[in-house]
DNA sequence: ACTGGCCTTCCGTTCACTGGAAGGACCACG
DNA sequence: CGTGGTCCTTCCAGTGAACGGAAGGCCAGT
């Protein structure tokens, strides 16, 4: 039972969702799980501070001033901001979706994505959660995560499509050859007509922050030289982050 | 005399800024006004929620569920999505940096940027607010903001460089001309050595939404090629934007 | 060993939060 | 033009959650 009041004014922010960006004031509090007057004296002082706007039409969304403080996040602030450019490269220099993960519990969290009109269609948008079993920044992030969460991975390898790898030695094998390559590879394993590459990106100490990725409609031909652009790119985007720490 | 605990827990929160990105839990108390004690309890609750992320150091920066909830906000999510495609558009066409701006009070609001190497270097980051007197984006903003918001802004035009325009007739010449001509031009306005050029995007009931603008070194033999670049562009965007908002 | 910074926990007092109830605005329907 | 259905807003007395001073623990510097 959630009883401070703190809890409740979150429980009134976690109603909100990609599905549900939009929330009239008896919708939030039926999501919240809050009586209605209760709901509408929190939501009263949340908007009041700018956490949440209210539209013409009596809906609440999340305000200006969240999206203010999400920017502040480490996820994006440091590392978002040394990628962006080389993002911008290789985007520029092959045309195709670009993401920038990491990791998160289990899943790996995009938190940054370029795809322009001729790029092959994905699933992921910036802040969406994927399996790490199944897509190529995934696979690089769980080759360096944690002994635990690679288990818990391991157990729970869901199938999505017709290629994905749900066998958790064959997986386990992958893994390996990343950690001998750097780098992994996906062939239509989260999305038909989809596969991809990328590398990891390293921090200061060297430990792996994050992961690089490509989205091409097939590998054949450019596999190797994908992966050597990645790889080059990770290389500036750790260089701009340790040159930056140092100051 | 903020009173209510909500207000303590948003203060806390409010203690984060650009400058102030992780805040131990007694510079947190400080900054907020709250007792230690107190402001321990809650950062507690707040963190416990996700709201606030522990470091190693003991210090306390945004956490991950913020940073999600901030990419709700609708400042970002229908705007940023349609217009990114055709951000980069342009980025590859001219590798100048390329902004996408909305207005926020009495400033222009940068709610998204594509800068990559070679770009001539600018202030503005993602998040960030510029006056609208001196900025391309801020120009078309201000052309199409409601009377008061001008006024207020006319009021108030501090000099940044030598060649910000600091009379206000100037600068209702200059708006009158932007609604005339459908874009903005800065010289040297803002920073020296950066010129831009920015048009209106109008959303589905031909209302200004946002601002789309360029920076390039200098203006002389591209003027008119920029504008239309950008028309095209922001014409794609309301098209984008229109076909969302009917399904 | 001492000083000065942090962080954490405890607990009796008190005051801000609670939420049922009542009222009002709006819409759609018969 | 009532009637039933949304929705939102305001009120207020009772109570339990929040408050914050105080005390104690940890670490680093001197």
């Amino acid at each position: 039972m959630s009883a401070s009041v703190t809890s409740r004014a979150l429980d009134l922010l976690g109603a909100f969702d990609a599905d549900h960006r939009a929330l009239t004031l008896s919708a939030l509090a039926r999501r919240a799980g809050l009586p209605l007057a209760t709901a509408h004296r929190l939501v009263g002082e949340l908007s009041r501070w700018g956490a949440l706007d209210r539209l013409d039409s009596g809906e609440y969304v999340i305000g200006r001033r969240l999206w203010d403080l999400g920017l502040l996040a480490p996820v994006q602030a440091g590392l978002r901001q040394a990628a962006s450019p080389f993002l911008h490269d290789l985007y520029g220099a092959t045309l195709a979706t670009v993401h920038l993960a990491v990791r998160d519990g289990t899943e790996a969290l995009y938190i940054d994505r370029l795809s322009g009109h001729v790029s092959v269609p994905v699933l992921s948008e910036i802040g969406s959660r994927l399996p790490m079993h199944a897509t190529g920044v995934g696979k690089v992030l769980l080759a360096y995560a944690p002994e635990d969460i690679v288990t818990e991975v391991l157990s729970n390898l869901t199938r999505v499509t017709a290629y994905t790898i749900t066998q958790p030695v064959r997986l386990l094998e992958q893994i390996r050859r990343v950690r001998a390559d750097g780098y992994a590879t996906t062939g239509e394993e989260m999305s038909l007509g989809a596969c991809s590459v990328a590398v990891p990106v390293r921090g200061a100490d060297g430990e792996v922050v994050a992961a690089l990725g490509i989205v091409v409609p097939d590998l054949r031909r450019v596999r190797a030289r994908l992966a050597s652009a990645l790889q080059v790119a990770a290389q500036g985007i750790t260089r701009t982050l340790t040159s930056a720490e140092r100051k």
